[in-house]
DNA sequence: ACTGCCATGTAACTAGTTACATGATTGG
DNA sequence: CCAATCATGTAACTAGTTACATGGCAGT
């Protein structure tokens, strides 16, 4: 008795190829991944090669892409996206639940665990996640400085500014979270006296 | 001839359900869940629960968990880490590379195709990705309440700053980025210069 | 008696991976 | 001529999902 005819949606990763597709240009398989690499890792992961080219040709299967061979029949085959393609892109962006971002953030989880290693080997862990996320900082920076002002990039421009407050807050975090650790390392071992607070259970 | 034995690991949510177990206290598989559901989901996608039983029987083939049977054969199985269970962890934090969180974000990318929606959708994708944001915060900070200060939880409560920083700045970016294309659309419809490419459909 | 939670698992499927095989084109 | 990059795809596997089937136990 459900009044809503729910119709369903493709996987996620689909709808990232339709979008590269929706800025205008035909694209290889080959340039839709250095494409994706280029400015979606910073929020979205990008799919394996062999990935993107099952995901054209299911595409393909379903009228959302065309794609046209050039240069005989193996070497290189564009794609574009087709009206229909365009349109349940649209329905994905108009009708498609929110769901939350999803993370697997395993420096996190070994942060949560990190009772059972050495706080060496947490400073180092930490450390070398702050250096990975100023690192696409920096990488972002880059893709902005290329993003320039044209209205194509609109949108862009404001991931970027997400991009900085997610990688910048990453940073900061993994170097408190090594702070606090210290601090807390330096009070069990230092002092003997003084904190009751650390011998409990 | 490589130097390196390049023993290899375990997928991540092994490492998961064996650091759950780490805490000392056995678990079913469904009171697993329930613990990854209220503490981890915050950095960690939870697991379905068939993934959890077969990873447990993974686990105990592996000879890294032990699960005893009570109140018959098929009601109950409480596992509990064995001495190379624990190594197996401790391997894994102390060994595996530190390799970055894996993020699918299809809120930003959405964003990022906003070009193809109206301005009106993008404020309602945004401010519900805001709203939840909020409530995770929320959630948060139940959780903290519970961890109190045993020194148990210390590593639980570091966790529980970059959550806050993480959920937060999720929350501020929504917000920012609802500005910023509220900004851009009045001074885009003042101006009247109208999009070329959207009239259709 | 019934409801809601505790509890376990199988079957079928989907999404994604790595490893491999193959070849064209371009620039030094 | 050689290396790098562009380019496409298959095969085998792994990780994960949803849907389903089953049943115990506690409280009202």
């Amino acid at each position: 008795m459900s009044a809503a005819p729910r119709r369903s949606f493709l996987p996620t990763t689909s709808y990232v190829v339709l979008g590269l597709l929706s800025f205008g240009r035909d694209l290889t398989g080959y340039e839709l991944e250095r494409w994706a690499d280029f400015g979606m890792r910073f929020f979205f992961t990008t799919p394996a090669m062999s990935q993107i080219y099952r995901e054209l040709a299911r595409l393909e299967d379903l009228g959302l892409v065309r794609g046209r061979s050039s240069g005989g029949e193996r070497t290189r085959r564009a794609y574009r996206l087709t009206a229909r393609g365009r349109a349940e892109l649209r329905r994905w962006l108009d009708e498609a639940p929110v769901d939350p971002p999803v993370l697997k953030h395993s420096v996190v989880l070994r942060l949560f665990f990190g009772h059972l290693t050495s706080p060496e080997r947490m400073r180092v862990v930490l450390e070398e996640h702050r250096r990975w996320a100023e690192g696409m900082l920096a990488a972002l920076d880059e893709v902005r400085a290329e993003l320039g002002d044209e209205p194509t990039w609109t949108h862009a421009r404001v991931v970027a500014g997400w991009g900085e407050r997610f990688y910048g807050g990453e940073a900061a975090a993994a170097a408190e979270a090594a702070a606090r650790l210290e601090q807390h390392d330096g009070r069990g071992v230092s002092a003997g006296g003084r904190d009751r607070r650390d011998r409990r259970v």
